[in-house]
DNA sequence: ACAGCGCCTTGACCTGAATCAAGAAAGCAA
DNA sequence: TTGCTTTCTTGATTCAGGTCAAGGCGCTGT
């Protein structure tokens, strides 16, 4: 297992830092194994600390009575979590799952405020990682409020194009069950599914399991900006 | 017209800091004026730096290209905006307009990120301010994703009602205009008319004009959370 | 007072997407 | 392989809410 220092040195949290100032957070963290299913912490929750994820895969949703979920953010390693009501001393304002086997780090509230006070490269690590949440926050609100569900998965389509650019090829690997990713989009899987086929049948995309090939990237930011297609 | 420097003194962004530290903040701002229905900034456009509103009311939202804009924020004296762009080297990601004469003070990117990384206090001030924004925005997210207008009215209604609290009457007064609420709440002045209409025959309010009496809060709350009622 | 203009309301209609209900694939265990 | 479970797809139906269109109400300025 990658040791915990060299995870964290990646993280974009903690960018630009000394491995001295790695040292210090290390010594306030505690790790934390989760198994797959595992609920981290739920909505509504006192919150005292916040995690960073070392391994794994975590989804952060909110949930309705009525058993809908939608999912906020579905995390990788490196990525932190629960960071919110840290700093506001509220609760936690959604729900964290594990989605997979994974190992966390867990941050206590006041030693970490501490921390950062006498930090500011650590602080303006966290401003930037607030402000980059924002943004997507942003999209996200943008996309629900005002496009349908094909411009929507178009629009993540492209994003996931952009971000696993392996090179030239415009093939791309969904790292979420198809559920998920309706989730993620805030529709269910039925109406994914019908907008999955239309886009193949336009020809933008093709469609194998979890494999989609991106024929058209034109057309589909076409579907994102106008709504109109084909 | 009141002081600069007081104004500042009570935003929460600024809380906590000394005269002296207020001083270098305002000597790094520069005043700007905006008029009625004047955009600010616009989606897209280069940021260099952000704003706190003195005087005024300002609309920030996203809009999609067939004229629909669903609003993002409505900001206060006290309020800073515009602040994402300028942690993470991008562009704006919404557009801010002033809906009636106000008055701004503007920070230069450089000169803030210099000051803030000599000014623990006022980078934790600012990490309080954009998890305020991330909480609030969850909830908008939560709300657009998986409950109906009304739920999203009997919300807003209560939130009005918990924060106007003028002690113990249950009358609160909108201050946007409907048609302004109706794209906070990311539908259409029509939608929001027939809502109002059915909440009201239903006995839980009483609405005139911009004046709204909460006659059932119990009855709104109920709204909220399972979106069923009499 | 009256005209003119925003803003709000109401009605009729239409459509995107959720729901309900079966199946079809695809994993996985024994 | 054979079941068994989970995930995905497809079809039929329903419904919330958006769109289009027509007034109504309450402003302001003259």
């Amino acid at each position: 297992m990658e040791p915990v220092l060299d995870i964290m040195a990646r993280a974009p949290l903690f960018n630009g830092l000394s491995r001295d100032q790695l040292e210090a957070l290390h010594a306030i963290g505690t790790v934390h194994m989760a198994e797959k299913g595992q609920t981290i912490f739920e909505e509504g929750e006192a919150a005292d600390g916040f995690y960073v994820l070392l391994f794994g895969k975590i989804k952060v949703y909110k949930s309705s009575m009525d058993g809908k979920e939608h999912i906020l953010h579905i995390l990788g390693p490196g990525e932190p979590f629960g960071e919110v009501p840290v700093f506001i001393g509220a609760n936690f304002p959604a729900t964290a799952v594990a989605t997979t086997p994974s190992k966390l780090l867990f941050f206590p509230r006041k030693r970490f405020i501490d921390l950062i006070s006498q930090n500011p490269s650590i602080a303006l690590g966290m401003i930037g990682l607030l402000c980059l949440r924002l943004k997507e926050f942003t999209h996200q609100i943008e996309n629900l409020a005002l496009k349908d569900v094909a411009a929507r998965l178009a629009s993540y389509l492209l994003a996931l194009l952009r971000d696993q650019r392996t090179s030239s090829n415009r093939s791309i690997r969904l790292t979420i069950s198809k559920s998920q990713l309706a989730g993620v989009l805030g529709t269910v899987p039925e109406t994914l599914s019908r907008v999955f086929s239309r886009l193949s049948s336009a020809g933008y995309i093709r469609v194998q399991g979890p494999e989609i090939t991106v024929l058209n990237p034109e057309g589909l930011q076409e579907v994102v900006t106008s709504g109109k297609w084909g």
